[in-house]
DNA sequence: GTCTATAATCTGATAGAC
DNA sequence: GTCTATCAGATTATAGAC
């Protein structure tokens, strides 16, 4: 995903919500200012209160929601490329990877720096991303059933597919590399091969 | 680690840096404010700026390479608690789990919000936190080895140990849950006694 | 619906007395 | 070394014209 600007051939409201996500996914929610938004948005400040009356907050949950279902999307398609679900899952870490150093490491995932600040402070956004995030491990889990695996341990397979995949997201944006992301992926596929 | 304040007896410069590294650990970089620094550490606004001249970012650096050493502490005398190297990451993986529930799930890892934030904004930062994150998996890697792998093998899974816990610590706080680390505890033992 | 103007607050950082 | 006082700028949010 490349910076540039939203198009302004869409509505208002999802010029605002693209855009918030857009810049949660580089460097959270406080880093995001209601005056960035607007810029990149082509939206003028006060117009913003028009659609998110509940303000800053209100525009993160609804950026949330919206990455939640742009990375499902990702997630499916990508585990769509394999027959083989270990396979699949090694194939979702290599796009993840190339993805992300298409974008100079920059565009990691949208939630996680917005998720870890909310903790504490605001119910809403946290509850939002946690949604997000079981939601993704459902995606996993339902592909890894498709494949064969037994229901249960798709299940839990799923949520460690996702969080792992998470955490090694993370290391790469930091060394700007993108070996611990290709590392799990192989780590992640052994555990989907094994039988128990 | 209770929400305490640094007692006073330590030196000034080191009141500064455990204050910021624990307003890091809740909330990252951007929400942490010298303000707060100064009333948790005791020390008033001004003086900050006598033993970090650089400002915040200084301030976070030395917060970052003070955690570093912190947690890989924890993580060597985690992993010393079993003898077989399986079971000491999954001991690793519950005392993770057992320390976040205590702090009501807000103590998670005190880099990973700061280093995502840091993304494009501050390399100092940002490379800390890579350095602190490679140190640990070598933490892992080593304890591996003495623990009878092979010596790539170890290396390989130290990343993937410690991004994933990394990940699965984020899930636990956004779901309150304990499930993400305790599940990603079994899946990496899992991993750790597979052959290959 | 969209805009400009502005209020009220907080931010990081500096200067200078002691 | 530590403090108070203060600067200049950014922040979220609101009011009201069009």
């Amino acid at each position: 995903m490349p910076a540039t600007r939203t198009p302004s051939d869409v509505d208002t409201r999802t010029r605002i919500v693209t855009a918030a996500a857009g810049l949660m996914q580089r460097g959270g929610y406080q880093t995001m200012s209601l005056k960035q938004i607007g810029a990149e948005a082509s939206v003028s400040g006060g117009s913003i209160y028009h659609f998110f009356p509940g303000g800053k907050e209100d525009i993160a949950v609804a950026a949330v929601i919206h990455a939640d279902e742009e990375f499902a999307d990702f997630l499916r398609s990508s585990l769509a490329t394999r027959e083989d679900p270990a396979d699949a899952v090694e194939a979702c870490a290599e796009h993840l990877a190339r993805r992300l150093e298409e974008s100079d490491w920059v565009d990691g995932c949208p939630l996680t720096a917005t998720g870890l600040e909310s903790v504490g402070r605001s119910d809403a956004i946290r509850s939002a991303v946690a949604a997000a995030f079981e939601h993704w491990s459902t995606v996993v889990a339902d592909r890894l059933v498709e494949g064969g695996l037994d229901r249960s341990r798709a299940a839990t397979l799923g949520t460690t597919v996702v969080n792992s995949l998470e955490g090694a997201e993370v290391a790469a944006q930091m060394t700007c590399d993108a070996g611990p992301l290709l590392t799990s992926g192989r780590h992640l596929a052994e555990l989907v091969r094994a039988v128990s």
